[in-house]
DNA sequence: TCCCTCCTGTTGTACATACAACCCATGCGC
DNA sequence: GCGCATGGGTTGTATGTACAACAGGAGGGA
């Protein structure tokens, strides 16, 4: 079970990774998590909440909470649409996003070479 | 950025195959964490913390608090060993993980299902 | 108009996860 | 024998993650 559980392997390799990324962006106060909804909204541009979540396969609530920690640390701001809202990057959010991209491509790079290209393809040739 | 990023996809794909074991074995009072503790501990008899924490890429201080409450559930106990300790399954935890396969094995379908060989084939050749 | 349902988002609670700081035992050099 | 580094484990604190329960607005049908 222990071998070919695809639970364990996933998850490992998850937290090897998480560890990689966050060990580069957090000098900046950034956390993998945060980064990610940085790079979506620029991105995306104005987004609802229930878009980013369905994009990112995040639970609402999960989402909800990361959001209000970064609307504190001002990197997003919120205004109301309709029985919904919509997400956009302040100027701080920018600017720190492109502070960003410097460690967060060394992550990546780092990444590639612990995966290798064949998972790195076959993952990215991933819908999910 | 978005397009690429490593720890983007892993850590997608970790919610998503989390979420479908989480639902196969929250039934028993299980989460896919300890359900993998157990399994580890089935599969290496008594070991280290120190030992498990390696295999699994797991930082101690997180082991140590699943643990805690894995041993407050009666399903692992642990007996000193030199300035270490050796965790062993107990016969409540052997039962439970056998409880556990069915439900395991469905989700691992799914996971299959979702998955792809090519990715799964890719994923357990990896060291990590 | 009114109610009912559905969609969206927040809050309560619990677990996983990590880094940092600490405690303790062991063993080693001298 | 004594200090001292080293490894192993726990605790403090913060974040991510989810399910369940709830709140509130929008729209639809009678």
């Amino acid at each position: 079970m222990t071998e070919e559980c695809l639970a364990l392997r996933v998850r490992r390799l998850s937290r090897v990774v998480t560890r990689l990324f966050d060990g580069a962006v957090r000098p900046l106060g950034l956390t993998p998590s945060q980064l990610t909804l940085l790079a979506v909204l620029e991105r995306s541009g104005p987004s609802a909440p229930s878009a980013v979540a369905r994009v990112l396969d995040l639970e609402k609530s999960t989402l909800s909470r990361t959001l209000g920690r970064m609307r504190g640390a001002g990197w997003v701001r919120e205004r109301p649409h309709g029985a919904s809202k919509r997400l956009e990057l302040t100027p701080a959010g920018r600017v720190l996003l492109g502070k960003a991209y410097d460690p967060w491509h060394r992550a990546q790079a780092q990444a590639r070479d612990l995966l290798g290209a064949r998972v790195i393809r076959a993952l990215l040739n991933l819908d999910t």
